[in-house]
RNA sequence: CGAGAUGUAGCGCAGUUGGUAGCGCGCGCGGUUCGGGACCGUGAGGCCGUGGGUUCGAGUCCCGCCAUCUCGACCA
């Protein structure tokens, strides 16, 4: 590819409103376009990363037995109403009408796509197990698009579904796709990524992990051991809470605390600590059931954890509806709706002397002890986990960090195979719904990624086995006739010994094309001037390292063949 | 969806008490340069987000709307 009609263009100077370095190097080195908030075209280069990315995807789900399929981005409603989900997924399911005015619909994933392609299909235990995949684009009607391609609206997506005629088939199948999927990204070049314990939703299936790049922009908080190895979403992550070291002591009493209300105002008050109190947070249930989650003054709820114990989707009460003093809730002689849920968290088990609401107007209890007063009562873990918890595996301070999600994969269970009605027999003749498995890769957001986790102050640094070109070639003075020819006919032994190039034809100056070449990433630069003519070398530079050799014109062809080969079986093996 | 901010040339920005729009980069042409974003000359390029209002006159003041960004909520 000759640079002097490559579409797109380098610029100078940070788009404004990027603030994430994956978004401002592609805008700035001619990536991605910015057509609406949340979406994205993809220029040349980019589009030549996504299809190897994609390649090595294909090659991996392949490796598993998955066969390539292609579902539609449209869907009619009643597809979608067979899992229930038409009408319980909300505002980021894109919903229209067409010419004959007919409910449709963008597909955001394609769980009912594809048991609809198998079911009928596939209908005895002897074809299973079976996994079919699709790359294609995704529609999801974010209510806030961010961080260039991390997070937006319509986006290129990997997704893989199994089906299985019993969980321990799942279960082997699913350790194959996780070791896959990693492969797949050290393959594209990432180095700095894990796989976490992840929340499942409130829908069910047993297990779920993520992939995550871990970076300090990551929209997901990840909770690690780095002795045992514990990783975990924060949404599912467990720690054990610090003991207080009081003692048991005197007869609770009320005390006079006036218009303080938050703990902050209630500690400076009574000069205590957080740590001595707990607080209440009040949520109610889809059914307008009370939910009072109780914690250590320092502790926040974990909504996803407190979820799962309601079995139901909460939202902040209005506690006043409740006749609950709203700042003066405690977990003493608290009146409550008898059909509605009271949680004590596991930071409160070991606490003595605690200052808690009185549940009256204007006061707080102290001296309450967990031990003495709270007798009876059952502890969960509703709580996020914070600095200095610790493992529940090894006891170690947990880690607590960022990242940004690359990949899932997770067992579904029977639930759409079952609402759908999909049904195979099985050998003693007998009907069975199959197990299933779903896995995905968003394309765009493992780019994103690797320009997230590789790119310097200088641009972008592509690994080799996803470089748009593999060498990004510069000759400078083109208006040496010896230089114009000389570089002619190396860009066509390039081309013609298969080493995919980027020859910057343009007659600029010297800094323009080596900015320009190492903001645009590729791992190679191979320079020639009549100063290296001079001495029948060229210069070859590599990107990442920054390390430079003169390679005589003669061996040039051979020897970035084997930098291209070495560099590629250096990642993948 | 809540809070905040910003919309002026392809990109980054300036525009004073209201008087009919400018700078840098980029782009075209001519010339001089030539290994780290060269220089001189010259040109093209604007519904000042949008609709209304105030005014003799609005990029500028007032109201509505839209779009985009950031933080949060949400994220099968």
């Amino acid at each position: 590819m000759k640079l002097s009609h490559l579409v797109g263009e380098r610029l100078k100077e940070t788009p404004s409103g990027a603030t994430l370095k994956s978004h401002i190097l592609m805008l700035r080195a001619g990536y991605i376009k910015q057509v609406s908030a949340g979406i994205f075209s993809m220029l040349p280069p980019a589009q030549r990363v996504s299809e190897k990315v994609q390649k090595i995807i294909r090659e991996e789900m392949d490796a598993l037995g998955g066969q390539e399929v292609l579902f539609p981005v449209v869907m009619p409603r009643e597809l979608w109403e067979l899992s229930g989900r038409y009408n319980s997924i909300q505002e980021e399911l894109l919903r229209f009408k067409d010419r004959t005015g007919h409910d449709m619909l963008l597909g955001m994933t394609h769980e009912e796509a594809a048991v609809h392609m198998v079911m009928n299909t596939v209908k005895s235990h002897e074809q299973l197990p079976c996994m079919i995949y699709q790359i294609q684009t995704k529609y999801r009607d974010e209510a806030r698009p961010r961080g260039g391609l991390i997070r937006v609206k319509e986006f290129l997506m990997k997704d893989a579904y199994s089906f299985h005629t019993s969980q321990e088939d799942l279960d082997v199948y699913y350790q194959k796709v996780f070791d896959a999927y990693n492969r797949i990204y050290k393959r594209i070049g990432l180095k700095n990524f894990i796989s976490v314990k992840s929340d499942n939703g409130i829908m069910g299936g047993k297990v779920a992990d993520e992939f995550m790049l871990v970076t300090d922009n990551g929209e997901d908080r990840l909770v690690l051991c780095d002795k045992c190895g514990y990783k975990a979403n924060m949404e599912v992550a467990s720690g054990v809470k610090s003991s207080s070291e009081t003692e048991i002591g005197e007869e609770i009493e009320e005390v006079f605390t006036g218009n303080a209300k938050t703990i902050d105002e209630v500690c400076h008050f009574l000069e205590i600590s957080p740590e001595n109190t707990v607080k209440a947070v009040c949520y109610v249930t889809d059914e307008d059931k009370l939910v009072v989650a109780f914690l250590r003054g320092t502790y926040d709820v974990n909504e996803k954890k407190l979820m799962k114990i309601c079995r139901s989707n909460i939202k902040p009460a209005d506690t006043d509806k409740f006749g609950l003093v709203a700042g003066n809730i405690g977990c003493v002689n608290l009146t409550v709706p008898e059909d509605a849920i009271v949680v004590y968290d596991t930071s409160i088990i070991n606490m003595e002397n605690f200052v808690t609401g009185a549940n009256k107007e204007d006061y707080h209890l102290k001296n309450v002890s967990a031990s003495r007063d709270l007798k009876g009562v059952t502890f969960n873990d509703i709580a996020l986990v914070q600095e200095g918890d610790c493992c529940v595996n090894c006891g170690e301070k947990l880690t607590l960090t960022r990242g940004i999600e690359i990949g899932n994969i997770f067992q579904l269970g029977t639930k759409y195979t079952k609402t759908m009605g999909m049904k195979v027999s099985m050998p003693d003749g007998s009907m069975m719904e199959p197990i299933m498995g779903c896995y995905g890769i968003g394309v765009g957001r493992a780019i994103a990624s690797i320009v997230e986790e590789k790119g310097d102050e200088k641009g972008i640094v592509w690994p080799m086995t996803v470089a748009p070109w593999h060498v990004h070639f510069c000759p400078l003075r083109l208006d040496d006739e010896n230089v114009s020819a000389v570089s002619d006919e190396l860009y066509k032994r390039m081309v013609d010994a298969g080493i995919e190039v980027l020859f910057d034809d343009r007659h600029v100056s010297a800094g323009v094309k080596l900015t320009d070449s190492e903001l645009m990433g590729m791992p190679i630069r191979v320079v020639i001037s009549p100063k290296t003519m001079a001495q029948g070398v060229a210069e070859v530079t590599m990107r990442e390292s920054g390390e430079t050799n003169f390679i005589p014109l003669s061996d040039l062809l051979s020897e970035l063949k084997a930098i291209i080969d070495d560099e590629i079986s250096e990642i993948e093996k």
